[in-house]
DNA sequence: GTTTAAATTAAACGTTTGTTTAATTTATTT
DNA sequence: AAATAAATTAAACAAACGTTTAATTTAAAC
């Protein structure tokens, strides 16, 4: 993968928010390259074209998620402290790279778009086996229950998660928050803990 | 409200179709004026504008969604079978009109267009209270949890729905789904019972 | 049957879109 | 210092966009 220079990373930090707030076809590349104090011939000039400009931010932003869930599997803590940092690495690191998976879920997920989805769906699978043998941990140990459908558990996090950012105007009613900081606060900790004991109920429940 | 003609129907069903297909940015007057064998102008003559026009196609879409939750709030069956049907209410609801929920939710939430969302929002804070009294009535018995954030439970389900949808092509190759039918209904079985199983879950564990 | 209103059409409108060109400036190499 | 490559620019490009116009056809009312 080729490297980018600063100019080309600023280039790719603007689009990434202008794509999340305005969507792909909502963004011109005269918006980007204003916003970006480039010309607007820069984004043929270093990406060949705006599609490719997205792939390269995508491929970009993604990819050491892998890493991390393989890294937690292999710590050794009781089963359910690591269910609740799995749910916390999802949340923490979606949270963080909100933008960007803005887009490849509600951008890309058309299927109008043909990217290189393949690497992504990949990429999902690979963590899921991950999620399995986590989840298997604490099977064998007898404190999960058997029956569980582990593939249909990360929905559940990220899936929250969005539905929960995706009406912030709501709750920052509900919940009173007045400042972008308690926000952001409280998903880090109310919601946070709210997926965490979602997932641990599943986990433990007797039908 | 007025009401539409057939014609005026058809241009709004294919509106929906292709505007969840390719987004309301992705798609043209044009493409919609084609598909709905109309003439481009009848958009305008029709609805005033583009905007008017998905102003027009949500509006006559969600309506009824308050009342059918009102109505099973007042049923009289106990709390857990109540929670089974609410969460079925809500997956077939949404399933249903998947199309146009995929636009509210994914064009309205994040751009910046200005249409009447204050009465989606409300809808949501009335569609909450009754949330909250089915709730209160399984807490009475003794039967749920009394720390129950109730507001974060319409997050698990509707997020869980829309994120197995938009992984739809990882799950119908996990689970082996061949057809549009069979996923249909995987949707309509095993995933609207891991939903009622991990809101029921959630209900009654103690931390 | 004539008149009036509604529906429908093809064409054109002015913008904006993504991309390319060709000229110029800046940086690097020789 | 001269030559070469890279970076940057303003301008132009054709295509597509949403919308409007003005003319025509269809339907309704009288």
């Amino acid at each position: 993968m080729t490297e980018f220079n600063e100019k080309q990373l600023e280039i790719l930090q603007v689009a990434e928010q202008l794509f999340a707030e305005d969507g792909f076809d909502g963004t011109s590349v005269r918006d980007i390259a204003k916003k970006a104090n480039v010309n607007i011939a820069m984004i043929s000039y270093y990406f060949g074209s705006k599609e490719k400009m997205l792939e390269a931010l995508v491929l970009n932003r993604i990819s050491d998620m892998r890493l991390q869930l393989e890294s937690l599997y292999h710590e050794n803590i009781p089963p359910f402290a690591k269910i609740d940092k799995m749910v916390e690495l999802y949340i923490t690191r979606i949270n963080k790279n909100r933008c960007i998976y803005q887009i490849i879920h509600f951008e890309f997920s058309t299927k109008k778009r043909e990217l290189n989805f393949e690497s992504f769906t990949e990429m999902k699978q690979s963590n899921l086996e991950t999620f399995k043998n986590i989840i298997k941990e604490g099977q064998d140990s007898g404190e999960f229950q058997k029956d569980i459908n582990v593939a249909l558990l990360p929905p559940i996090i990220m899936g929250t998660y969005f539905q929960f950012h995706m009406n912030k105007p709501l709750y920052m009613k509900i919940f009173d928050l007045k400042t972008e900081e308690e926000y952001n606060n409280y998903i880090l900790t109310t919601l946070t803990q709210h997926i965490q004991k979602t997932i641990k109920a599943l986990l433990v429940y007797e039908n």
